[in-house]
RNA sequence: GCCGAUGUGGCUCAAUUGGCAGAGCAGCUGAUUUGUAAUCAGCAGGUUAUCGGUUCGAGUCCGAUCAUCGGCUCCA
């Protein structure tokens, strides 16, 4: 048998050598380099195909695929250790993850303790080293042998499988475990590993069954990489909005106020309003938009002719009383029908459109209460959001100039290279969720397509994530953790103009629907100040940092000397402060410092005689003494031109 | 909404079995007048998230509510 490794070379064997010697000498005795094999691109057991005669490429604990079976291995471990801790603990589920594994159990809660113990027992069972086998059972055997073992979610599982499935168990000692594998041919593979937390998870996700109590972990090849790893984890947490955010003073949320609902501070209102004045004036001189300014709630009847009432009433603040003939009314989740109105308000000619409306529009929507987090799942937000209604001719060219203006906010944020495009559609066999003809719904997907590819953007199509009123181009980010949220929506549109009565008048002088596009440049400034507070740890560029200069006289005999500059600061729009406290400059200096001040301007006796300023910054420490005027200007055009200057000195701590 | 954990000055944390609520940082006041990451001293700051219960006595035990965190589910 020919067995490729992945630089290339091939070994061959004998029929006398078992899989697991071959197993051993092709990962030159380390049973866990080589942890599973691809066939035709499909990841498989090695077990499976070491007997067979195919081509296959070895898979070793350096490949991603190699990895995810040492993970997935790692949870039968976990499976087991639980087994034996705690052998009333009844087996569902166990897969790996990017980033680890978890292992579904119906048991009571597991604490840290738990935890720690559980991994004291996988590393035992890691020790002793059994080899994991594999067998097969027909399947009315396989269901017996499960209910022998008392293990329901196992049978039920099996029960589930489609007929022609096979269905295999692996084994490691007395441990077995109903699983398609593949594994690693010993639990002596697993060199690093971590059992990270604990959480409630439902059987087969549906809130309707039984709670399991998930149990997560993480492994990696190496002790290095999982430190690594670990690592990372530890400076997410310092990265994290909710936590920086708090900490810089941009944004708290007070309990008596309510879930979801944040309060800006001053410093954390400057940097939004800093967003908010650029992206307005991008939008309306440079992109062609109009702004509106239109009503926060509407009459129900507004939301039952859009359709929201029907699809989203669970979703947003209604208020008001039926039963006693009073209008009810809704805090607006969205602003599109709204603009439909201003669009309305007059009669169009083919010659009006491009009708391009953005409005800084702030929306409630009425989240469940477990879902709010920090700034990025907020119940009332801010969002930069417009609709542009178009002739359909124009369609296309409209929905890349959304893309492309979308791409240079990402761009000027500093912040294009950590996103992923999605082409959500919708879901052919849910049609309850969405309205309009399945035949209109697969040719606007084919336009987006076109256009995605067009642009040479590479993007991933999600099925059921549309509106539910045509698809959309989301752009995710993901934060510090690894979880995406969408930040930029852009979503094609021929239905709703036709629910609102919407129309134009072409060069015949007769009545046609428009098309409409819902989307934002720069998404909301919520989640975006979130995104950016995790992107640069709380170093922000310049022109966002709600205090630029911090100007550190070196005693009050300076502080005359300190007020001039600071009003020549303030002349030139840079915001500034002066630390006129008596302590010493470097106190002064690490306060600035803690405080992500990026310029640091120190005055004393030289500085005021010469009429320059001593320049430390962020980015490369002292630079020595400037005349004034040359920093101002140097700075003006850093802000003007929203540049991110690369920090260069060792951030100290 | 569901499961779990957590909640003590602005922040980080302490308080033995239920027995006087305490420290560091930040803040304020005074002294110091400082040259590139922490000068010294003093002061002030609390209904221990809220409400109720058990108890001679509750930060600590019990219940409810609110909020925060980790997940699940959801995200027009």
């Amino acid at each position: 048998m020919k067995i490729m490794l992945k630089d290339g070379s091939v070994k061959e064997y004998g029929e006398s050598k078992s899989i697991y010697d071959i197993a051993l000498d092709i990962s030159e005795g380390l049973a866990r380099a080589a942890c599973c094999a691809k066939v035709d691109g499909k990841v498989v057991d090695l077990r499976t195909v070491l007997d067979s005669d195919c081509e296959l490429t070895i898979c070793t604990a350096r490949d991603e695929e190699g990895l995810a079976t040492i993970r997935h291995t790692a949870s039968h471990v976990l499976a087991e250790a639980v087994k034996n801790l705690f052998p009333d603990a009844k087996l569902t589920i166990g897969p790996s993850i990017d980033t680890g594994f978890y292992y579904d159990f119906d048991h009571a809660p597991f604490s840290r303790e738990d935890l720690d113990a559980l991994e004291a027992e996988m590393k035992k069972i890691i020790k002793k080293g059994a080899k994991l086998e594999k067998f097969t059972l027909p399947r009315a055997e396989a269901i017996q042998y499960m209910e022998e073992k008392g293990e329901p979610y196992k049978v039920e599982l099996i029960s589930d499988l489609p007929e022609d499935a096979e269905i295999s168990f692996y084994s490691q000692e007395d441990f077995v475990d109903l699983c398609a594998g593949p594994h690693l041919m010993s639990t002596k593979g697993i060199k690093a590993f971590k059992l990270t937390s604990s959480s409630m998870a439902y059987w087969r996700g549906d809130s309707s069954k039984a709670s399991l109590q998930r149990i997560y972990g993480t492994a990696y090849n190496t002790r290095e990489d999982l430190e690594a790893h670990l690592a990372r984890m530890e400076d997410a947490k310092r990265r994290d909005h909710n936590r920086l955010g708090r900490e810089m003073d941009l944004f708290t949320t007070v309990d008596v106020i309510g879930q979801g609902l944040p309060l800006f501070t001053p410093r954390g209102t400057r940097m939004i309003m800093k967003l908010q004045r650029w992206i307005e004036d991008l939008e309306d001189r440079e992109w062609g938009y109009m702004r509106t300014r239109t009503p926060l709630m509407a009459k129900s009847d507004l939301y039952k002719i859009s359709g929201h009432w029907d699809h989203y009433k669970d979703g947003m603040f209604v208020f008001g009383d039926e039963e006693n003939d009073k209008e009810v009314y809704a805090l607006r989740p969205m602003t599109c029908p709204f603009q439909y109105y201003v669009f309305k308000n007059s009669q169009k000619s083919y010659r009006d459109l491009p009708c391009r409306y953005s409005e800084t529009s702030t929306l409630f929507r009425n989240e469940d209460s477990g879902e709010m987090h920090g700034l990025t799942r907020v119940r009332q937000f801010t969002i930069t959001e417009g609709h542009l209604i178009v002739r359909p001719d124009q369609m296309v060219e409209e929905f890349k100039g959304c893309l492309a203006l979308a791409k240079y906010c990402l761009e000027t944020l500093g912040v294009e290279e950590d996103v992923t495009y999605h082409l959500s559609k919708w879901d052919p066999d849910d049609r309850e969720k969405y309205i309009g003809e399945p035949q209109v719904w697969e040719e606007t997907q084919q336009h987006m397509r076109d256009i995605m590819n067009e642009l040479q953007i590479p993007y991933v199509e999600d099925v059921g994530e549309a509106a539910f009123y045509g698809p959309k181009i989301d752009i995710n980010a993901k934060n510090v953790y690894g979880k995406e949220d969408t930040m930029i929506t852009i979503q094609w549109d021929a239905l709703l103009a036709e629910q609102f009565d919407m129309y134009y008048i072409d060069q015949n002088g007769d009545k046609v629907r428009p098309y409409i596009i819902h989307r934002t440049s720069m998404g909301c400034y919520e989640r975006t100040l979130a995104w950016l507070i995790e992107k640069y740890a709380g170093l922000f560029p310049t022109w966002l940092c709600p205090e630029q200069v911090r100007i550190i006289p070196i005693s009050d005999k300076y502080h005359d000397y300190a007020a001039q500059v600071e009003k020549q600061l303030k002349a030139a729009c840079i915001r500034c402060s002066v630390d006129q406290r008596s302590e010493k400059m470097g106190y002064k200096i690490r306060d600035a410092r803690l405080n992500r001040v990026p310029y640091m301007l120190v005055v004393g006796a030289k500085e005021q005689e010469e009429g320059v300023v001593s320049v430390r910054s962020r980015y490369l420490g002292d630079e020595g003494q400037k005349p004034l005027d040359a920093f101002i200007s140097e700075l003006c055009e850093e802000i003007r031109t929203k540049k991110i200057r690369k920090i260069e000195v060792e951030e100290q701590k």
